[in-house]
DNA sequence: GGATTTCTTACACCAGCTGTAAGTGTCGAC
DNA sequence: GTCGACACTTACAGCTGGTGTAAGAAATCC
């Protein structure tokens, strides 16, 4: 069962669009409290958003922004404001679907069928640095061509994808690699990360991973 | 430099959308003869096609539905049938997107690039069986996990969705796989398509690929 | 400048993909 | 039904590519 969350602040509109998504079998979800909504959807963790673009407190675009930083789930916007430099700012934000109010319940229906079609079995992958990585296979995509990473150099990417900007230890990092941190032979790690650095630069993959001397590594910004 | 074609009969508007996506620095190709209209547009494996839905000799739903079957490319429909009921078939048949003429162009070319920011680096993804399949890496997408098929049987499987339906030749195979049919090993074809089974029925995936006595192999539908 | 940490390179080991071979199963014509 | 041709299965040995180890070079800090 698809989960759906909504983020619209009209009450009435609000449980008419998660009446029509109920009917359709999707498990839905709201947002009622308009604080930290990117977050809220994060925990969420929906296959689809459908968002609203006039929100009391935050921007309907800044939650777009942030949520298609990081998130594996499309997001269709839904909103009253008509302009055309709205839908324009909104795709150009990467919102994957736009749809002025009033909509038609079909097709509101049919075009988010259409992009979880599109989204479908793409539950793992993760986005960023200009590129799509697949942390089962560790394949990745970028500019236009696809590679896949060794397991050890896999899981090392993912581990730093995952937790971007942040400096992981050298324990956490063995810990995802050979699921121990116990007897780390942190030499062995080293060469991992080396072998790592050079398949990235060979696929023209731009991430800098930098060592933090005494505490670990992490992706340059 | 992004390659454009648009299948489109009434010649002014077919001039007039040539002139649009040129202006915006895409290679434009037209399509004028409307026979065999999704063999001519594979041919020329574009980033994007505008497609028109009312053509004269062929259905514009069926070229859709043809290109989807192995496209790597996404499909714009635009179209003056503004029925609802075209919409929804077309978006069931994998469209990408659907649009109304007339249509404003601002609007259809934020459609377009969005479409194409979507698709990149995206690799050679095909789309069938309800599954997606790398031609790159050989990795694929099915009921929400995915995995990766030695390169052997990824060509196998590859060009067995490329031509899906027909039959297949052990010395196309051996082509595919081998990049020669001189002396080919009937025998060593025979063992990788036993692993592509194999392989196939282990990862859930629902493609049965059926011997064709004395002619060769298929997927059967 | 010396000590500590990080990085590079080379090498031998091993898993998994590969073709070969030999044997079994299945189909269709007579 | 029987026979021959074709299709399939299984086991095995070779090879490629990922892996950890080791030893030494480079960078960084005090």
């Amino acid at each position: 069962m698809k989960k759906v969350v909504i983020v619209e602040d009209e009450p009435y509109l609000r449980e008419e669009l998660a009446r029509i998504f109920a009917k359709e079998s999707y498990a839905v979800s709201c947002v009622t409290e308009f604080r930290d909504v990117s977050a809220q959807i994060m925990d969420i963790a929906p296959d689809l958003v459908v968002l609203d673009i006039n929100l009391p407190g935050e921007n309907g675009f800044q939650v777009c922004r942030e949520l298609k930083k990081s998130a594996t789930f499309p997001v269709l916007v839904l909103t009253s404001r008509d302009q055309m430099k709205d839908e324009l700012t909104a795709l150009e934000l990467g919102a994957d679907e736009y749809l002025n109010k009033p909509c038609s319940k079909v097709r509101l229906l049919a075009r988010s069928s259409n992009l979880l079609k599109r989204y479908e079995g793409r539950g793992q992958l993760i986005e960023g640095y200009g590129m799509l990585f697949d942390r089962e296979t560790y394949t990745f995509y970028a500019g236009g061509s696809s590679g896949i990473l060794p397991r050890n150099q896999g899981r090392l990417l993912e581990q730093l994808l995952i937790h971007r900007g942040e400096v992981l230890t050298k324990e956490q990092l063995s810990q995802a690699v050979w699921g121990t941190s116990e007897f780390i032979d942190e030499n062995a790690l080293q060469v991992n990360l080396t072998r790592l650095k050079q398949a990235l630069k060979k696929s023209g993959i731009e991430i800098t991973i930098e060592a933090v001397r005494g505490k670990g590594y992490r992706i340059a910004e």
